[in-house]
DNA sequence: TTCAACAATGAGTATTTCTTTCATGGTAAC
DNA sequence: GTTACCATGAAAGAAATACTCATTGTTGAA
């Protein structure tokens, strides 16, 4: 799991940070709202958490913009006001959820991992199911009809990736920042590396790894 | 047994850890519902113990908070109004027990002991059964088909917390958190080692512990 | 109190597994 | 057919884990 949470208020990111490591969820900060719309752009994020007041540019405007560019990653909404008119006019622009600050970090956790086990993901507790294959993303273990396997954390990753958004396109770029984080020189070989080892572990399964051509990978129903 | 108390009054917090040291319980104290709640999402505990009015955040916060998490640790929760709405209140949130203050010392453990007893950990009395094997927690045998094993004190404390909840995965931290204590300076690499020494132990029994790359342990059936 | 036995720990090495790089061959698109 | 992109295998490099051993600490019996 990878959260984005857009947020200036370093004594929030902080705890935030903590409190996902000690779960184990990646997650990316972005300080004021011009960084959290070049996050929040990238489709490789469970879900987001987005501030309304923020410097340079409010979250809703972000929400309007991810939105109007097809990006439909769950969102949730923080704001201080908690007016019905905040509410109404966050939900309408599209986001998920939202959450009146001050907020439990109880509430906010909860509200995330309801998000980000929607029922068009096929989640179920820590395992992700998809047609004869299951994930299950706390042991990382894959197991197939008649195999189980054991992934590395890499493997694991990407394909939790695109076991959550099936038939969705990611690009490669998309994958160097979820799997291997931002700002990272790796070599985008290593993912073809991958996609090939896990194609390997279901080529007897009804799940394929399409590649996509100029673009990067995708994963569906064969 | 490792008990979290979070619990506000020095008086009740000292005498607490007086009769857990007495009766040679590991046990932690919160002090405030905001330390609780970081302490509670660690799910190295085998009864928590939740006073609903605290500073910062309730006890009934807590509590509805871990178990959205999925934290199913037993929690009792101890509340000085001892009204019906209150208890109503902690049960229906998924507390497993409450007790009304002031208590005595004599009724709390004896309900801490019910609780950390639960069927649903194949725990007989003081002796935990999984599979072929059985593990005397108050003597520190481990039992299996063909041999009796005693074991060191801290062979058992990993072994009792694996046990306990099979197929759950422990990060190293937690494993350091429960059997050597907070903010201990000690070498992962004794983790290994009684890893390594009990599962010459269980070599020839239904029980295995794994080992999760990158993440840490987890016991389950062959 | 002293000694023996055992337990706990740190350091270091060995081993396994994962990650990345490199080299080469294949394939789709133009 | 050429070019750009992708697939694949082998192997080097890095990291995590397993195991060994020596030292120190603890405990309990004589």
């Amino acid at each position: 799991m990878r959260i984005l949470f857009v947020e200036d208020e370093k004594k929030i990111t902080d705890a935030l940070q903590e409190l996902c490591k000690i779960q184990n969820i990646d997650c990316d900060i972005a300080n004021d709202g011009e960084e959290g719309l070049l996050f929040a752009l990238n489709p490789i994020y469970d879900v987001i958490v987005l501030d309304i007041m923020l410097p340079i540019k409010s979250g809703i405007e972000i929400l309007q913009q991810i939105r109007d560019q097809g990006i439909n990653t769950p969102v949730l909404m923080l704001t201080a006001k908690g007016t019905i008119d905040d509410k109404v006019k966050g939900l309408d622009m599209g986001a998920d959820d939202y959450l009146i600050k001050p907020f439990s970090a109880k509430e906010l956790f909860a509200r995330i991992r309801a998000l980000g086990r929607r029922p068009d993901h096929g989640i179920k507790g820590e395992t992700i199911v998809f047609e004869d294959v299951s994930f299950n993303t706390k042991k990382n273990i894959l197991q197939t009809v008649n195999k189980e396997f054991k992934l590395s954390v890499k493997e694991a990753k990407i394909l939790e990736m695109l076991l959550k958004r099936p038939n969705q396109v990611f690009t490669r770029e998309q994958i160097l920042d979820r799997v291997w984080g931002f700002d990272k020189e790796v070599n985008e070989n290593n993912i073809e590396i991958y996609v090939h080892n896990l194609r390997k572990k279901i080529i007897d399964t009804q799940v394929k790894i399409d590649t996509i051509r100029g673009v990067g990978y995708t994963l569906g129903k064969k």
